[in-house]
RNA sequence: UGGGGUGUCGCCAAGCGGUAAGGCACUGGGUUUUGAUCUCAGCAUGCGUAGGUUCGAAUCCUGCCACCCCAGCCA
């Protein structure tokens, strides 16, 4: 694959893939994998790691598995796989042959447990939850071992055989490797392969209660797909030697490694699937997919390409620093995007009634307008004018003492160019009883349809607008930051304490133009000079048309 | 605190002993029927810090400081 213009030119990880196929360390094939757990939705920083395992495949001519880590029933749903496989299919990836699951493999992490029992490197252990942890230790001082540990093999053989049977309690005792209760890696204190959990599993049914431990599990789930470079996040670092001692005493078919990289995080939002789980569930916003979660099928619903979204995760780094990307730079990859591939349109959000008196009634003049300014490959739609007509109300001023440059719209008095269409003049102001402005009065200009009107004509700026009478009520949504501070709960209790009360307005009455409202949910489009909006997934119809703002235009008007 | 990591512009980041790439953001100029796009220019005598090695150090060595991760029968 292609660098991105601007991603960074080189990563650590690329470079050891590179080695090690020089070296022909894994024969010349490259197999990563992408192993989310199905216990949410998947989010911006899952599409990072995403990027980095497929994209590294695929620069590699290799194949990444996408595999589900489902050993713990208790927080997985069937909902989550569907979501997460539809998230990486719209990404644009395609994973190796048929989707993998962890729970395939239960049966040889069983056989692989006996075997460590038999090599006299596992046990059961009856301690509880609370005296496993005092055995433990701590960071100066080294656990004891639990006095279970020296069961015979008999002995363990057949307790995990029960275990396995549902003979005990969830709680009552678990399966732990023998390795070392002094080590300083607290990881390697004896470690839990087995647990009890009575609870119906999303693949496996009530197939199995015992539930084997992520360390357990991951390393094998890797030699047994072939896996050869498995890339993970920073937190994982310390299970790295876990990692290696399961591949070494256990007869696995390959030896995958292990290598991390920085996880994303980006200023003012969350990226934690528990976090985003609690907004969902506590009805800070509505649902996974809301246009405010920072979630693929949030961003997705929001109007991001994906396009975008794959050039941004390209352009982060692979490294071993935990930093926090700025917001904005996401915002640039989106405006970078969407400002090359959507249409432009226009859409009114506050309507302000405009009466060309020079126009006659009825009439509907049917202009053509590009759909793309700088592309005209991508043609054009037909814009009709006519006697009455919308634009925004911040469109428009009385104040005739406002510079040209301080204030290009229309002015009473003066000239503005109505985008796509003439030039005209505001004659007159109509209020109502309240002194509030509901109708102009003007005139245009004839002959300045793609033509400059006399010098002394020369409009103030350019505006846009719909006609009154053809163009199509539309419902936009327009949404603000969900959390009001760069780093969400850092100075404050809770997270949810820097939710912004006030991230979705929902505009109702703004007028969208006829070839606009009658597009497919999920069309992109720039509302010239409002910035890029997106028919909504679910809820457009051409009829009433419901547009998601992505993002405003750049802005460089000094305010 | 024991172990594992990381420190280069406001943010991200390249650099791997030869004298600080690039992107975002920001600032200023030009073009423009979107205050958009596009375009031009500016933006670290400095690389956490203090020493040391060297003709030469962000790059090597030593000490110190800061931050992150682990101490779930979560992943």
């Amino acid at each position: 694959m292609a660098d991105a213009p601007n991603s960074p030119t080189n990563n650590f990880i690329r470079k050891i893939i590179a080695d090690d196929l020089a070296a022909n360390a894994h024969g010349t094939k490259v197999l990563t994998r992408f192993p989310p757990e199905p216990n949410g939705y998947l989010h911006i920083g899952h599409a990072k790691s995403i990027c980095v395992n497929f994209g590294l495949a695929e620069e590699f001519g290799g194949q990444c598995n996408l595999r589900f880590d489902d050993t713990n029933p208790e927080k997985e749903e069937q909902e989550y796989i569907d979501a997460i496989k539809s998230d990486v299919q719209w990404l644009g990836f395609q994973w190796a042959d048929e989707v993998k699951f962890a729970s395939n493999y239960f049966p040889q992490f069983y056989a692989w447990a006996i075997h460590l029992i038999e090599q006299g490197k596992a046990y059961v252990c009856d301690l509880s939850a609370e005296q496993a942890s005092e055995y433990r230790g701590w960071a100066t001082e080294p656990g004891k071992p639990s006095p279970y540990r020296e069961r015979t093999v008999e002995e363990n053989v057949d307790l995990l055989t029960r275990m396995k049977a549902g003979e005990f309690d969830e709680g009552s005792c678990v399966l732990r490797a023998k390795i070392d209760m002094a080590s300083p890696n607290m990881n390697l204190r004896d470690p839990i392969l087995y647990r009890i959990r009575k609870e119906t599993h999303h693949q496996t049914g009530d197939e199995w209660c015992i539930y084997p431990s992520y360390d357990f599990a991951h390393g094998q789930e890797d030699a047994i797909e072939g896996v050869t470079h498995s890339i993970c996040t920073l937190e994982f670092q310390d299970h790295r030697p876990l990692y290696e001692w399961f591949t070494e005493n256990l007869p696995v078919p390959s030896t995958p490694k292990q290598y991390e990289f920085g996880r994303l995080s980006i200023n003012y939002t969350v990226t934690s699937k528990r976090k985003l789980k609690q907004l969902v569930d506590e009805g800070y916003v509505n649902g996974w997919d809301d246009p405010r979660m920072p979630t693929i099928s949030g961003m997705r619903r929001r109007g991001y390409s994906a396009q975008a979204l794959r050039n941004f995760c390209d352009g982060l780094a692979v490294a071993k620093t935990d930093g926090t990307v700025d917001i904005a730079q996401l915002e640039f990859e989106i405006r970078n995007d969407l400002n090359d591939n959507a249409a432009r349109a226009m859409c009114v959000l506050n309507p302000l009634k405009v009466v060309i008196s020079n126009f006659p009634e009825g009439e509907v003049k049917t202009l053509t307008a590009a759909l793309h300014p700088n592309k005209e490959e991508m043609g054009t739609r037909e814009l009709p004018f006519t006697k009455e007509l919308y634009i925004d109300k911040a469109d428009y001023s009385e104040d005739t003492t406002l510079g040209r440059k301080k204030f290009k719209r229309l002015v009473l008095g003066d000239h503005v160019r109505l985008r796509g269409a003439y030039v005209i003049k505001a004659d007159e102001t109509i209020k109502d009883e309240n002194g509030e402005i509901i109708e102009i009065r003007a005139t245009l200009v004839e002959g300045t349809i793609g033509a400059n009107p006399p010098p002394e004509q020369k409009p103030r700026g350019v505006i846009h607008w719909v006609s009154a009478t053809e163009s199509v009520a539309a419902t936009v949504r327009v949404y603000e930051r969900l959390f009001n501070v760069e780093n969400p709960g850092k100075d404050s209790e809770s997270f949810l304490h820097d939710v912004n009360k006030v991230s979705l307005s929902v505009v109702e009455n703004c007028f969208v133009e006829p070839a606009a409202a009658a597009c497919a949910p999920e069309t992109r489009f720039q509302f010239e000079r409002e910035g890029y909006f997106v028919a909504d997934k679910i809820e457009h119809t051409s009829e009433k048309p419901v547009f998601n703002k992505t993002i405003g235009l750049r802005d460089s008007s000094k305010k």
